[in-house]
DNA sequence: CAGGGAGTGGGTAACGTTTTACAAATCTTG
DNA sequence: CAAGATTTGTAAAACGTTACCCACTCCCTG
């Protein structure tokens, strides 16, 4: 019924057979290469186009160019990481590269093996999103193919980077709050203890940032850090911690917006309201914080944005390899909503 | 500062003169292949582990292997797809091959660009979750590609399935609700018109199944669809449709998570609350249905499941194209949570 | 001891594309 | 109209790997 061996793919030999030209001359035209004619662009585009033929990128690849991209992703779960995705891939959308994406890379180890899978497919472009690899890595696989890394504070010169800028939003955060009346106010960290992913992680400069901005509101006595991980039990535990202490805060800012599912669990389990009893902050404005059971005051990461410009820079490296490199910071956004209010 | 172009790849035959041994024999140890004596093979990895070697699967593609499989998922953000992919790739783990994902399909021409470019990239297999290309269109692929369709029903003699018994978890839902004591059962589905969607798309099915169950009940007078899409929005103006009716329902059966959060957003609107004044239970057991705020009672598709079997029956398709094709249907659980109780 | 099978290894020709070098044809310009 | 410059096209050589075929050595069997 379906036959048996597929048929064999239609090559550029096939193509300039029946345009009647050289495969040169095919693969000028493809490529939009110097020393077409018209006359000769439009009969190699007709039989391509009567042939249905389609490049193949392994052959292609090994000449040099595969035309694709890799993303790879860290987390697939986190609704935050779609938006950027998205900013990519529309920026790739009219080009003639294609985005590809490395799935689950939960971990140092399973960071390198997709890296490492995407550099020997010949990808002629990666983004890497809030990779969590030694530095040394990041900047070895930079070395080999041009690399834009997303979510990783501190400047490279192998890689261009994109960032949210965590400083400013935490700082958002606790102006929000202070200006709602609010002076005890408690942050649920991701705990970080290497040296220099306290610099360059960004929960560790969330954690900066809420400090900073205590101090500016000369709360510095106040500050109140529990330290656990950016996840829903993270945050329930967290939060268990912080209403076990002596003085109980009255809003806490959460990390991440995981993090705050798990304090909403751990408050309504001690009867506590929200905003009344206590008040509460997200990050990142992930789907959760937007539905209307949660409605989550969150800071929002301009996503789309910071995946657009990755895509950019990426784009200016693989045209020019020996460019400088760019640190990009992008502003976010407080997205107040029903968890926050002034303290009763 | 950094190397100004790339160090050149090592290749096979850099390997083969630092083991003194053929390009061939190298090859073979790679591959596994038959001809290599354990002396050889030790050589040979020596040689490898010391020059860092990994082989080039461009130019592996080029003899018609390159250890790649695609998924194509079609919306990242639905939170039920990561459980699958999960599924795939555990089952990839310890093998030669690398798992990549296709992103951002949302529609027919977004998916034939992602499938022909996996195609082209000479891929090993292919896996596509929830296709909405004409079945023509997947026939034509899975002509060319080892290919795994999971959540379309209806058998194909081109490629292999792995689809929920959206029958069974629909039969579950009403099970439950008539079990509380419910009659007036309404249900809102993605709208579908035609004809080999109708059997095929799994919306479709579970509508069929809503029907079904109706009647085992007993309750054929009591069928109540309202149609609009699986999204937040056509939740929300589905539930508004209903409450206008002149019965009002005292459960509602929306077809996916997605539609029950709009759901809950126009009840929440109207002042009714649930389960008090009206149930409500969805399907696909997502993220937001476990989250405490929200507890929606769901039917869970075992994802991991579906994606492991996909995986295998790729696996088993790759080493033997010729094999009768196979269609494996799974069996949903209902998660019962906060959102239903017994009428009021 | 001839014949042959099993176990090892290697030589070589693809695979489909791009790049480099170069020949032929056409156009400028003094 | 000659001499150079530009345009248009081609031939052939890579790129790294694997499949196919052949050669050689043992060792067994009749």
């Amino acid at each position: 019924m379906e036959p048996v061996t597929p048929p064999r793919r239609v090559t550029i030999v096939d193509v300039a057979q029946h345009a009647k030209v050289s495969t040169t001359a095919v693969s000028k035209v493809l490529r939009n290469a110097y020393g077409t004619s018209p006359t000769m662009r439009a009969k190699v585009r007709k039989a391509i186009e009567e042939l249905g033929y389609r490049p193949y990128a392994a052959a292609r690849g090994m000449r040099g160019q595969t035309y694709t991209i890799g993303v790879m992703l860290p987390d697939i779960r986190n609704p935050f990481f779609p938006e950027i995705l998205d900013g990519i891939t529309d920026s790739f959308q009219d080009t003639d590269y294609q985005v590809l994406l490395g799935p689950g890379c939960n971990g140092v180890a399973a960071e390198a093996r997709v890296t490492e899978a995407m550099v020997d497919r010949g990808m002629d472009g990666l983004v890497l999103i809030a990779p969590v690899s030694p530095r040394s890595h990041l900047e070895r696989i930079a070395g080999l193919v041009p690399t834009v890394v997303i979510g990783r504070h501190g400047p490279s010169a192998a890689y261009d980077t994109v960032t949210d800028d965590d400083l400013a939003g935490a700082a958002l955060v606790i102006d929000h709050l202070t200006g709602l009346g609010h002076r005890r106010i408690a942050h649920i960290e991701h705990h970080e203890t290497d040296p220099i992913r306290l610099i360059e992680m960004p929960n560790a400069v969330r954690a900066d940032g809420y400090r900073q901005a205590m101090h500016a509101h000369n709360l510095a006595d106040q500050i109140n850090i529990v330290s656990t991980t950016y996840t829903q039990e993270g945050g329930y535990l967290g939060a268990q911690q912080l209403l076990a202490r002596p003085q109980r805060p009255t809003a806490i800012f959460a990390g991440s917006d995981f993090t705050a599912m798990g304090v909403l669990d751990a408050l309504a389990e001690a009867g506590l309201s929200v905003p009344g009893d206590i008040s509460l902050a997200g990050y990142d404005n992930t789907t959760f914080a937007a539905l209307g059971q949660v409605s989550l005051t969150s800071v929002d990461q301009a996503g789309h944005h910071i995946g657009a410009n990755a895509a950019r820079l990426l784009q200016d490296r693989i045209t020019d390899r020996h460019r400088p490199t760019t640190q990009i910071k992008l502003s976010p956004t407080l997205i107040p909503r029903r968890t926050t209010a002034p303290p009763p």
